[in-house]
Formats: structure tokens, sequence, C-alpha cells
DNA sequence: TAAATATGATAAATCGTTTTAGTAAATTTG
DNA sequence: CAAATTTACTAAAACGATTTATCATATTTA
């Protein structure tokens, strides 16, 4: 039966005393307000003794600031951001902080929408993987005083404060680990896209081959939100038409989920005729047989640095701050050392 | 250089006319209110010229609605949450609700002060996974007014909206399957939990069991939030102990991974040896090597039911309706069909 | 003892809306 | 033609906080 909730001031009248005197005591502003000892002990007293929780929105209005971020990526189903967002939470609940999740299924329309749409719901940050092409909204962003901390890629063009991993460094490991096990011909598969974070882990491989003297194989499967199957299809026909791999690189892990069950269906055994390393590292790769070694991205250190790079951004007393950005190492997990 | 926004008083001085009239107009109410046509366009032709947009906060404080809904889970890094969270988003979007997400961890202590948290801070409604005597928190929330969709699992004390699936009835379709390609002796491996969903899965192998004259074999993983590997020695040494069954029926989907790599550490064939078949599919499942046979929870329609019951008693035409309960109905993906 | 300062509290503006209760002027009615 | 009604619009209160400016009264200071 909603008993309706007591405000400011309604213990202002309770207690006889102005609203201003309780606002202060409430924020802690009682002894450089020059509020007495003995008023403010009796007003904390009544607080506790009803209850009493300040209005949010009333707070966020009168201050500008509305304790919200907005985690926007591009699925919040897949495993990867959803573990970030799992990480992540605790932190912003822990500094009074909630926050608002979004899919921007890798669009650039509805990422630009989404950006509208939270703009004037007043958040006060971002912590955003952009699609191709948001370079302008992003910028308007931090024109307009929102925090915002980028992650899993970065815009070249725009100097923000961002989370990203070593996808250079990790993807000429993964191809040399690969060269090292023997293998002569490793196959990259990739997604077509020009997002910074798959270029780099294609110059990581490129690299590795070009320095042990093997010709590059590249298969570039064009993603466009196609469904699983289709990916699936491509792969597999791929590798149908180019059957001379010995290793194979894949990019992602999705593109790892299609490829090893395509290699399967061609009856390649894996991994005594093609070997494999996928990038970022899932519970599935453990549990496969053969167990896949993979590249496995810092999750907890990851959300440690979005929110350390968010707060700071949001921090009052350290507005218009250089931005942070962070570069963090991978780790491979290789888990076919019995078959050097 | 963050641009002041521009707000309705702006308007007004701007054009000579008063808030009132600006906010009717906003509003649609310029017919019913008698604002002239001419006045009417001038304004509209206004707003959409400076690009306005109202404070969502100052409607909130003013409304008494936040138009925030929290979507509070067990986890939502677990592929099935991550899931629903997924495909409610749009939803909500569309219907100018805006989703906060937190996880429980399925710990009592945790979710009481979660909701209490979110109840200060003026969100609408809750969708939650329920943890264990969580009743008066969840009465509570009815009491005063909230919104309230449990789901996942609902609280026969409580008579509030709820969406689940059918657990009992899937539970006894599984088993029968296994029963069906030839198991004499079924194994139920669960967790050892009072909660609803899970008592039901028991119930429904147990009946099956019964009803073929067979002897239930059930372990019970004591799962206090355990990490995997210690569910996965549970269930090796359970199997170890009691090797002579010939199927496995998981409750759940991360019992059969750790489940699996048990039966795959004993040299047990499945599906020669032992069928397996679990509750709640995963994309693993279909990419496993056999292909898993698993229970499909209807994702897309849990979804929608939960936004149809949320939005239905958030709706203020329709406040104090009866409660929407949905139990929905799953699907048996047999993927061992050559065996049978 | 008059002026200056310290003490303890408060009135009122503000944030950006919505909505109730008006109010003048124009029009209709009897 | 005066009264009643309609038309077109507005003043002001309210939502629940924060904060600046102010105000008595008490205490120091000169």
């Amino acid at each position: 039966m909603a008993k309706k909730k007591i405000s400011i001031k309604d213990i202002a009248k309770t207690l006889g005393i102005s609203i201003t005197t309780v606002s202060f005591i409430l924020n802690g502003k009682a002894r450089e307000k020059r509020i007495s000892e003995e008023l403010t002990k009796k007003v904390q007293q009544y607080i506790k003794e009803v209850g009493y929780t300040p209005s949010h929105l009333a707070q966020s209005l009168r201050l500008g600031k509305s304790k919200v971020i907005v985690f926007m990526v591009e699925d919040i189903s897949n495993q990867f951001f959803a573990s970030i967002a799992r990480l992540i939470e605790e932190k912003a609940y822990k500094n009074g902080y909630k926050i608002i999740y979004c899919s921007t299924e890798n669009e650039t329309a509805k990422a630009r929408e989404l950006i509208n749409t939270f703009k004037v719901r007043n958040v006060d940050g971002f912590i955003i993987t952009p699609t191709p092409d948001l370079e302008e909204s992003v910028k308007g962003l931090l024109d307009e005083g929102f925090g915002l901390v980028l992650f899993d890629r970065y815009m070249p063009s725009v100097d923000s404060s961002y989370v990203i991993v070593e996808n250079e460094k990790s993807a000429f490991e993964a191809t040399q680990h690969l060269i090292d096990t023997g293998c002569k011909n490793v196959a990259l598969i990739t997604v077509e896209s020009e997002q910074i974070q798959m270029t780099d882990r294609l110059k990581g491989y490129q690299n590795a081959m070009l320095q042990n003297q093997l010709t590059p194989n590249i298969f570039q499967v064009k993603f466009h939100n196609i469904a699983e199957e289709e990916a699936y299809n491509r792969i597999f026909d791929y590798f149908s038409n180019n059957p001379d791999f010995d290793g194979v690189f894949f990019a992602t892990n999705y593109l790892a989920f299609e490829g090893l069950e395509a290699l399967g269906n061609l009856g390649m055994d894996v991994p005594g005729q093609v070997k494999v390393v996928s990038f970022d590292d899932h519970y599935f790769f453990k549990l496969y047989k053969p167990k896949i070694t993979a590249i496995e991205q810092p999750l907890e250190l990851i959300a440690e640095k979005l929110m350390e790079a968010i707060l700071h951004q949001l921090d009052e007393a350290e507005m218009n701050s250089e931005p942070k950005q962070f570069t963090l190492p991978n780790k491979l997990n290789a888990r076919d050392s019995s078959i050097i």
C-alpha cells in the first residue's frame, strides 16, 4: 500500500526546523555550517529512525549528475562482453554508479541513435566499443563533457581514454606458436573489417609469417552480421578449396567455433594434421577434444582499468584531465604442449 | 565546450510565451488545451530547429516515474541470462525504458541489498530471478507499488507475475528420452537446492524413472558458489564410485560441461556406453563431439513474456491488475537420433 | 559602550518539468 | 445589450533536493 516516501521537507516540518538545516546535516556539512552538535545529533537520530534516504532523482536534477554509466557494447549476450559487464558491475555500485547496458550490433546507425538517446537521458558517462565511423558521435560526447572510455578498440583520430589489449603482439605470438610447433602454412581466418582490433591482429599474423619466410594465407570472412551457419559455410568452402595448410589462426573465438566444426566435417585431424590457435579464450576451448590453444584477454584487468578510467573522468576534482589509455597484455594458453 | 542544454524555459522566453503553453504543445495537448494552430506550429517549428529534448530527470521527478527497469539475475555473465538481457533490451528501449542490470550470485543478502539500493533509486520495476528466502523483500516491492516480474523461478508463497518454463515436464521428457534410447540406469546430476526450478526438474526425473519401474539414481552436488573445478571433482568422484549407470541427465548445462569432462577422463564412451541429456541447451552442445541432446528454453518467448508482464504492470491505465503468470514450453533437441 | 565579529539557523532561488486554477478578451446567448 | 460562455493563453505550485545570501542574537573587541 505504498506508504509515501518521506522527504527532507517532512523531516524539517516534523522537527520544526528548516529544510536547509536538514540538508546541511545530511551532507555532512553540519560543522562547517555551524549547526549545533545537539541539533545535529537529534536530526541524525530521527533520520535513522524513519529510514530516510534522499531522492536520487531530485539530487540528480539539482546537481546535474545522474550517477549513471552507459555500457554500450557490440552485443551484451556475447560471452566476452557479458563477462566484462559482470566485472564492472560491482565496482560501479561500490562507487554509487548504476550501469545501463545496450548493444550496437556493431551497426553505426544504431550506435549513433543509442548515444543520442542516452545523451538526453542525463547519463554521466559512456563505456563504448565503437562501431565503424562513429568518430563524430564520440567527439560530440567529449565536447559536451560526458565521461567516455572506449574499449576493445579505439579510434586513432580521437584522443579519448581507452582500454584495449595487445592485439598485434598476441597475434604475432599465436602465429609464432604455430610455426614453432612445426606449421609451415598457417592460415589466418579473420573477418573483413577495418576496425583496429582486427587490422592489428592481421598485422601481427603477417609479421610473424614474413619473419619466418612463410607466405601469408589469409581468408577474410565477410561478416556483416550474418548467421552462424553462413560463416560456417564460407569457412568450410575456403578450407575445401585451399586444403594445403597445416595450421590455422582464428582471429576471434566464434570463427574458431565454426572453423573447428568445418575442420571436423572435412575429416581433418586436429591437432595431428592441422594445429589451431584462436584469439579470445573461451571456457569451451578447455572442454573441446582436443583442447584448443587460445589467447586469453585479461578480463579482470580490463574491467578494473575501465572503471579506473571512467571514474577518473567523472570525478569532479579531476575534470578535464588527461585521457587514460591502457593497452593490456594477453596470455597465450598453450593447450597442445604434448604435441610439441 | 558543453553548450548548455536548452530548456523549456528558454523556449518560452525566446518566443515570448509561457512555459505552460510550450509544455502543452510538447505533450500533444495543444488541441485539448485550446492552443491556436498557429502558435502550435510556430512552437513545434522552433523546437525542431533548436533540437530541444526534454529533461527526463525533471520529468521523472515531477511524474514520479523514472522509466527504469532493474534486471536482477543470478549472474549477468551467464550465457542464459546474458541472452535474455540482449533480448529484452530492444523491447525496453522501444517503450522508452532503460535497463539497469545487477547480479545476485544467488546470495540472499546481496539480493536484499540490491533491492534496497534500487528502491531508493526511483526505479519503476524489477525483473528478478529470486534467491532463496527472498520472499519478504519481494513482497515489500509489491506492497510499495513497484512493478515486479519473477523469472527462471517463482515463489509459491508470493502472488506475483512470473515467467518460467516447464521444468518438471521437460525433465520428465529428457529422462524418458534416455530410457527410450535404451538406458536402464539413468543418473540425475543436479545441484543441492530447494529452489523450485530445481526441485521441479528433480520431480520430473523421478516420475519418469518410477513410471518405468527404474530406480532413481540421484547425485546432488553441493553448489555453494563453488569453483568449476570443485564441481568437476565431485562429479568425477560420484561417477567413479557409482560406475553402473548407462545414462546421465544433467539438470543444468554447467553441470553437463563438467560432467562430460569427467566422463571423458574416466574413459567412458559417450554415447556408446553412456548417453547424456542436459537441461538448458547451449551453443557448445552442437559443437561437442558427440553432439549432446539438450532441453532448449525458449529464449525469445521468455523475453517477450517478461516485457509483456512488466510493461503491463507499469502501464498506468492497468495499475493493480492481476499478475501475469507464464509457464512456457521447452524443446528437446535430440542430437543422438542416429544412435536409436 | 558602541562597533565588530561569531554563532546558529533559515528564506528563497534553482534544477526542468507538469498541471491546476485562473484570467482577460472575444463570442454567443437570451 | 448585459450575462454567459468560449477561446487562448498563463501564473504559480509542486516534485525533492542543494546552496547562496541573509538575519537575528550572542559574544568580542576597541
